[in-house]
This record gives structure tokens, sequence and C-alpha cells, in this order.
DNA sequence: ACTTAATTTTGTCGCGCGTAAAATTTTTTG
DNA sequence: CAAAAAATTTTACGCGCGACAAAATTAAGT
């Protein structure tokens, strides 16, 4: 068997011309049934791949995706990104991923490293407060970008995220019901980009139903939240800086450091008789049915957030125009032991 | 400011040649520091970047490295993959990161879309006996493969792993000074990578130190490790199949959820009095940390893993030879309440 | 100032494929 | 079945840069 050079020898090799071919690879059902049957009969035989680089240099926007995320070794994240590159690859794109590792310098590089590959869209979930948001801005102006989990006003085509105030509402309202009215527990410079969002959905709640909040703001800096929500979480509790049995924290991460804290001290943590406290995450992360008691929660809704982010993208790459700005899904409370 | 269409356009601009730009894009100290700095001035007025395909198109080998890993949702692997990553950038290329979802038929895929790439090298952590060993076989040939994590014998320039005889020496040794032997829990039909390497390893153990071993082999397929190691652990667990009041997980993702199906049975797990059951994990994930009680087990050797595989993958692109075929680190012993 | 070595410039070719326009073939339509 | 419409082939050019050779320039050493 030869082993084929270019696209010139295996449309020859195929009997048909090699723009033909070109066509064939750009979309296989542009051409005749007879022609594209000849060319997989020759495909399946020679088994060619056209040069990649030589593809793209010609055209303006290539057949990938990239997939930026803040931080991938968060599980969360890394469930969204398998969600989307999945998504990608059905639609009939080559999906890149790409992760900030929390550092908006690496983000801003990785953007600038993405406008030469010259990408179909981004999907992008950016740092947040700590973007570069000038630098973002322009890259969405050069690249179709729908940003999603955290927001920059007015950047991208389009946000797709989970609507804080919905999921604080549906899991402070059970949480008052079920026993004493939850205090909130965040980070002082918190890493992850929902976080003041996830504040004021709190305190919005809070009035809500007519309860008195409390912020216990812990210290802590990175990514590192199990870590953070053990040691400074732990302390605060150690020191009695909440003001009733329950706590809200701003994440799972957060919760699931909290109750490593807990199980340390020797406070049970829980709804039936004998435990001390009630703790409480926003995310339903991966693991939080497995921590012990198994963590109550406000899921996020993972799958519509990736469907809608790829759908509105592949709207815009298809030359349509965005219908909505910003879409927010509504969080599903997951009652567990914790709380 | 103009834009700048291609190399001729800024070479203009800098005043120097198209070919001594070109020379100093692929090395900027092979150029005389005075047009370094010419170049380097009309870069920061206009800055320009090359094409990157243009530039691939005629390069036999690019900057880019590939990491695959089996799957990225895993916190041990994406830990892993963070490592490597930020190592790659640190020697100057550009690392693409892949996660094969647990499926060899994509796998395969990412090796068939890597070798379009035309990467300096690849950093492949196989998925195991479910790898398509031709396939990956086929590639190792046509690009600089270093396996990392999984072995597949006599594929890549080189292996580099834990050593699992050791990790498992470790644990079993000091389980069995500290209580009674462990028993060994694992899936019957296991989807990472190095579970039969570690059954073997805590046989050897056992052996050596005069124990009778027990295997606890559980249903469940796939990779939710804690969902399957909660369920089937914890069904197991349930119907007594543990011979002895130790169980060394096959890894910590199953003991992850083993403990948490303890909880829920109201089983206590560690060494004080009163508890039940001892438990323990290989891997030292990250989370293992902050479970209830804190899971004792062995760490694998991230950072010398990582960092050995890319120094012989460099090796060996920068034209040298292979001085070992597999290297194996040794485990840490990381002691901690649950055993 | 002169020789020598190191760089840079000039010029030219090729990579593999996209793409446009014109010529030809095939298919559809009346 | 002829004419119109659609698809394909032919022809030709361009993309942006790597690679190389020969000529010109610059820098270093004596």
């Amino acid at each position: 068997m030869v082993r084929i050079r270019n696209m010139e020898e295996f449309a020859t090799l195929s009997g048909v011309s090699r723009p033909t071919v070109s066509k064939y690879f750009h979309d296989p059902s542009s051409v005749r049934p007879k022609i594209r049957a000849q060319i997989e009969r020759a495909l399946e035989q020679y088994d060619y791949q056209p040069n990649i680089f030589a593809i793209n240099q010609n055209r303006k926007l290539t057949k990938n995706i990239g997939i930026v995320v803040p931080y991938l070794a968060d599980p969360f994240f890394a469930e969204i990104a398998r969600n989307l590159e999945q998504r990608c690859l059905a639609a009939g794109f080559q999906p890149t991923l790409y992760s900030s590792h929390g550092q908006p310098d690496l983000e801003v590089g990785i953007l600038s490293n993405l406008r030469r590959l010259k990408p179909a869209g981004v999907l992008l979930a950016p740092l947040g407060r700590v973007s570069n948001r000038a630098e973002i801005e322009k890259f969405c102006k050069d690249v179709p970008t729908v940003l999603f989990d955290s927001a920059l006003d007015d950047v991208g085509l389009a946000f797709i995220g989970s609507d804080n105030p919905n999921l604080a509402l549906q899991i402070v309202d059970y949480l008052c019901r079920s026993g004493e009215p939850p205090c909130f527990m965040e980070m002082k410079t918190p890493a992850n980009p929902n976080a003041n969002k996830r504040r004021e959905a709190y305190l919005q709640a809070m009035a809500h139903f007519g309860q008195t909040p409390q912020i216990v703001k812990i210290e802590g800096i990175g990514w590192a939240f199990e870590e953070i929500g053990y040691t400074y979480g732990g302390a605060a509790l150690a020191s009695n800086a909440f003001a009733t049995n329950t706590i809200l924290c701003s994440n799972d991460r957060l919760a699931i450091g909290l109750l490593s804290a807990c199980y340390e001290q020797q406070i049970r943590v829980g709804m039936t008789p004998g435990c001390a406290i009630r703790v409480a995450g926003q995310d339903d992360h991966p693991f939080s049915r497995f921590t012990c008691p198994p963590l109550t929660t406000v899921a996020q809704d993972y799958e519509s957030i990736s469907a809608k982010s790829l759908e509105i993208l592949m709207q815009v790459i298809d030359g349509g125009a965005v219908d909505a700005a910003k879409t927010l899904f509504e969080g599903r409370l997951v009652m567990r032991q914790s709380a």
C-alpha cells in the first residue's frame, strides 16, 4: 500500500478531482452520492487525512471550539467540561480544553493562544473578579465567545449560568422551615467567580423570609476550598462565630472542609437527635453525596447550562443572531442528611 | 496603528529582513542583541504573532505536547494533568490536554487527532487493559510518547509510574502492625488501569508478612468509584463479606464511597475505642484528608512522576536516548484516622 | 586597517490546501 | 428529447511561512 502525501495524490487514486475531494472533506454531503461513495471507498483503502495546518491556514474559521474553565482540578468544572466536550464532538467540532488554573495571566495567555488557532467559537468560564476584563473583552470582539458559569457584564455573545438568587431562595427556604435560619460562610477573599453573587443572593433570600442574616467571612487564599473550609471554618466553629446552629456555605467544597472539621471537633452534624449543627452547601458537587453525613445542597443544572451554552454558540456560528443575552437556570434542592 | 498581515509586513516595519524575523521567532537568542532589541521594540508597538498554521505546516515537529489522561473528572488525573501542564509551559512548550473519558475508542480518536497535530511529544496515561494496544503501539512509532501511570508492555519510549508492590508493602505492613491484617476490596471489573497490579501487590505483601489474604470483589461498572464503593462496598459490609475488621481498598475513591456507606450503616471507622472497622486506600486522592474519618492511605509521588515523565520526553525531543525504560517511584504512607 | 568569522539580506522555492472562474459533465425540467 | 439548471472538473492563483543558497554586511580579533 502506498503512503499518500497530499490531497492531489489521493484525488488521483480515488478518480476524483482535488477540489471535489476538498469539498468532500469540508462537507461530505455536499458532493453527489456516487462521487462520495468513490471517495469513501478510496478512503478505506488508503486512510488519508488532510493536513490540518494546511487546511486551517486558508480557512477563516476552523472546526475547533475552545473550552476554558477557571480551575480544572475542581470536579465541578471537570464535570461540566466533560459534558461540553462530548457535546462539541457530537456537533462535529473539535473541542480543546484549557484551564486557567486560577491565574488571570494564564487566562489571558490561553485566550491569546486561542485567538491564533482561529476557533469557530469559544466557551469561556472566566475567573471572574480577578479576570483581566479588558483583554477578555478584546478577545470576544474577535472570536465568537459564550460565557458561562460566571458573567462579565456586557462581554461575550451571551451568558449562561445559574440563577443564584433562586438557588439561595430554595436552600434558605428549606433551612428556615426545617430548623434555625442559616448563617452564611464564605471566604474573605474568595477565588471562585460566583462568590459575590451568592452572598447577595443569601442576603436577599433572608430578607425575603424576614430573617436576620449573618455572614461569617473566613481567611484563606486560593482554590483549595476544602482545606480552607476545614482550617478556617473549623476555627470559626471552635470560636462560636456562628449565631445559629445552621451554616450555609458559599459552595459545597467549603462545606466538605467544614464537615471534616466538625468530625474532628466531634460536633455531630445533621437533624437527628444529638446533632449540634446543620451544614449545607451550594453546587451539588460530584462528591457531596458521599460526605459524612451526606451534604444537603442546591444543585446547579449542569446539563442545561452546558446544553444551552453550546446551543447558543452553534446558533451564532451558523450565522444566526443571539436571542437571549442572559440565560439563568434554576437550582434543584437536594435534601440529604447534613441539614 | 496598522494591523499586520504577515511576517513580511512586520519585518519591514521593524527594519529587519523576514528570514531574520523568522529566526528570531524560532529562537530569540539566535539573533544579535541589537537586532533582537529592534524586533522586540516593534513587537511591543504592533503586537504581531506569526500564523501558527503556516509555521507548523513547514516544521516537522511543532512546539506542542499532548497530554492524555484516562478520565479527567477524576481529581487524581486532574491534579497530575495540572502538574504536567505547568511543567510543559515552563519548558517552553504548548501543552494540550485530552481526556479519554474512559472510552477506548475515544482514546484512539484522540491519538489519531494528535498525530495530525505533529506534536513534539506526547505524555500518555492509557486506559490500560481496555486500551486498543495495537493502535497505541502504532501511534508510539510515529510520535515520541512517554507512558505514565499505567504501563503497556513494550509500548512507548518509557514508562513512569508508582511501584505498586512497594505501596502495598507499606500499607499492609502498617495495617498488620496496628491491628488485624487487611482484606482487599476491589471492583470485579475495574475501570482504573492499575487495578490488577494492585491486587497482585496486595497478595505479594500479605504473603511476605505471612498473612492470609482475602479479596472481596464488588459489582459496578464505570468510573463512578465513590458510588460503587458506597453501593456495593456497603452491601458487602452489610452481609459480613469481610474476614477481618480491616479493609484495604484498591484506590481511595472506592474507600471514600465505603466510608460513606459505613456512616450510613452507623459503623464507626477508625482505631479509637468503639470503632468497628478500619478502612484504608491507595493514592492519597486530593480529597482523602477531608473524609470522616480522614483516610489512611499510601500517597503516589505525583511530583516525581510528572517531573520524570517530562524529563524523559524532553531528553528524547532534544535528540538524546532514553536511559531507563521503566521508572517506578515509591509510595509514602499517610497515616490518618481511618486506620 | 585588514583578515576572518558570524550575521543579515536578497531571492527563490515549496508546503498542502482553499478558492474563484471558466469549461465541462451530469441531472433535472418542460 | 432539447434546453435549463446543477454539479463537477480544470485551471490558476494565493495563503504565510520554513528552508536554503549566495551575496552583502557587520562585528571581532590582531
